[in-house]
DNA sequence: TATTCAATAT
DNA sequence: TATATTGAAT
């Protein structure tokens, strides 16, 4: 593969390395600063002060370079003049201001500036800005357009994920047909930028609208423009901080290039869906309120109407899956369910699904490819309650429990929020089956996701012994939100850092080790996640931006107390079930290991420590 | 004010 | 089509 071949270096590609570019900035002390900065990620920085210096640098052509960064204010020339002559010669220029002048900034970018950031600039963004370098060299002029990519893209249904275009092949490689997106680099550094908030907040809603602390610039070509009118914004900017794809963005602007108010369409990503059912689940049924549910997940930026909408596609998600479930499930599940049994989740070939994975189209989808949709039969035999979805009625019954038990207690003991949270990945194929659910690439991700798989076999396995383990979470399966349209690829940047991303990159396509690691991750997540759902789902701050998701051993998060009160009691719960567990799960460590792609035995070890000690506290704490 | 429904937008 | 936003009703 191509992406292997390719030497990284602090996570850059080798192709980005001694990359020549050209700064510019009268304020000496940020020319310095940066240019130290830039340097340290192994490009080569010529400095100047003066634009018309910089001019001259470049027409005589001293070096060759790939890139100009400079301040937007120019005392010795007007900026736009500036961008023009680079613009000529086919230079990429980002400007940089230490004010975050809009229209300033819009203008810039209309007159073919690549990006707008404003200081202080992060080392992410430094890092990042290769990518223009890269777009341009690959689409020196043009940006194409992917004929199903135009206006969709803004669904995030087609071109989610790869954010970098062209450059997918070598930064993105995924599987099969990694898409690139027409929005190219462009798009790719304003996801890097959305990643790296991502680091340090693990769960965010994800907009399209200005990048945080970049612009990104409007498309140059005029066809483009047009597709600009019509699509949205490009940049990726997080609603909480984010995650998440990217979407072709620009500043969110009217036609006339005006910034608009409209709010960005936030994007629910798996982690922050996880969140959110976790505190569903952490909540209950009759504390599931848009509200409550916000304050326990406790993400930044997000709205308690964004949550309500979010419940309310949920619930008809659910409420669907319901309709459906009462009707017999196709007869052909067995095999997934065969595997299991067998202790094998994913089942030994879940290669089937990775393979639809890989062969995904943008849209991907098992969706109308039943013949591989095999459930589990637990599915099959422990229907999903059919509570009345209607109105507040839904909470009649605990959703959260797909076996036979429907008690209430929604736990605040987050082993079994845990449980319920690996259920979740049992009713996927259910959902697959009887669902209309676009049954997206997040579907197959999740199932994919070992960690998830593999607790969840884990406990399945051990399903006699738990008998009151409610674990199968019919909202889970219509967790369906971690699919569709709004998942990204298990190495997309979103997801991981930036190491990470490349690192995969470099590692190969979608194979074990990919899954692996993107199991690790979702395995940190979760447990994290879980952690919080006793008291508060995700702190938020989980601000160690080296980890990602938060490291929940950080000691960072401080779980709200206050949150506590949202939280069904439910410390009845026999421990002793939990104390099985723990034994099941250290001492069965071949368990795990015999699936495909589990998470390290670190993870696996801190997660039995966590969940003892989580149960030690649990069992002593008072509500 | 909080929540939900349903229309609308993307 | 699926998902998110938003106006309006409760």
């Amino acid at each position: 593969m191509e992406h292997m071949s390719r030497t990284e270096t602090n996570g850059l590609p080798g192709f980005a390395h001694d990359l020549q570019i050209l700064l510019v900035d009268h304020d000496t002390l940020s020319l310095m600063c940066i240019a130290s900065t830039l340097e340290q990620y192994s490009f080569k920085v010529t400095t100047t002060e003066m634009a018309s210096a910089a001019l001259s640098m470049i027409t005589e052509q001293k070096d060759d370079y790939k890139l100009v960064m400079a301040n937007i204010n120019m005392p010795d020339m007007d900026s736009l003049s500036f961008l023009r002559v680079l613009h000529k010669k086919e230079i990429p220029v980002i400007f940089m201001s230490s004010e975050m002048n809009v229209n300033v900034a819009k203008k810039a970018l209309a007159e073919g500036a690549c990006f707008f950031l404003e200081k202080p600039i992060s080392l992410e963004d430094l890092k990042s800005v290769w990518q223009h370098v890269y777009r341009k060299i690959r689409t020196p002029r043009k940006y194409k357009h992917k004929p199903n990519c135009g206006t969709k893209m803004n669904s995030g249904k087609d071109c989610q994920g790869i954010k970098i275009n062209e450059a997918g092949d070598v930064l993105r490689p995924p599987l099969g047909g990694v898409k690139s997106n027409e929005a190219g680099g462009e798009s790719s550094l304003a996801t890097r930028h959305a990643l790296d908030i991502d680091k340090q907040n693990t769960c965010t809603l994800t907009c399209k609208a200005q990048g945080a602390s970049g612009i990104k610039r409007p498309i140059d070509d005029k066809e483009e423009q047009e597709e600009v009118k019509k699509s949205k914004v490009n940049t990726e900017q997080t609603v909480s901080e984010s995650i998440n794809k990217n979407e072709e963005g620009t500043e969110n602007r009217d036609s006339n290039g005006t910034t608009g108010d409209k709010k960005p369409r936030a994007v629910w990503t798996p982690e922050l869906h996880l969140k959110f059912t976790a505190a569903l689940s952490a909540l209950g049924d009759l504390k599931s309120r848009p509200k409550a549910i916000l304050k326990l997940m406790n993400v930044p930026n997000i709205t308690v109407r964004q949550v309500a909408s979010h419940l309310q596609k949920y619930k008809n998600q659910v409420q669907r899956i319901r309709e459906t479930d009462t009707t017999s499930l196709p007869s052909s599940l067995s095999r997934l369910s065969n595997c299991i049994n067998r202790n094998e989740f994913p089942p030994a070939k879940q290669s089937s699904l990775v393979c639809q994975y890989d062969q995904r189209t943008s849209s991907f989808g098992v969706r109308g490819n039943t013949a591989q949709l095999d459930a589990p039969n637990s599915l099959i035999t422990s229907p999903i309650p059919v509570a009345g979805f209607n109105n507040h009625d839904y909470r009649r019954q605990n959703l959260y429990s797909g076996l036979s038990h429907y008690t209430n207690h929604h736990t605040n003991n987050p082993s079994e929020f845990y449980l319920r949270a690996q259920g979740q990945f049992q009713n996927l194929n259910q959902i697959r089956e009887t669902s209309s659910f676009g049954y997206g690439a997040g579907m197959n991700e999740i199932m994919n996701q070992q960690p998830l798989g593999i607790e969840e076999n884990r406990f399945r396995t051990s399903e006699s012994h738990f008998p009151n383990m409610n674990y199968i979470t019919p909202e889970a399966a219509a967790s369906p939100y971690i699919s569709g349209n709004t998942f990204r690829f298990p190495n997309e940047p979103p997801v991981m850092n930036q190491e990470q991303y490349y690192t995969s990159s470099l590692t190969g396509p979608f194979d074990s080790q990919n899954q692996n690691q993107f199991s690790t991750e979702v395995a940190r997540l979760t447990t994290e996640v879980l952690e919080l759902v006793p008291e508060q789902i995700a702190s938020g701050n989980a601000t160690n931006p080296n980890k990602f998701p938060a490291d929940f051993n950080d000691g960072s998060q401080k779980l709200d107390t206050t949150a506590g009160e949202a939280s069904p009691p439910n410390k009845n719960q026999p421990l002793s079930e939990y104390d099985e567990l723990l034994k099941l799960l250290e001492e069965d460590p071949q368990e795990a290991s015999c699936v495909g792609s589990v998470p390290n035995a670190g993870d696996a070890d801190r997660y039995c420590e966590w969940l003892r000690e989580t149960l030690l506290e649990n069992s002593t704490d008072p509500l």
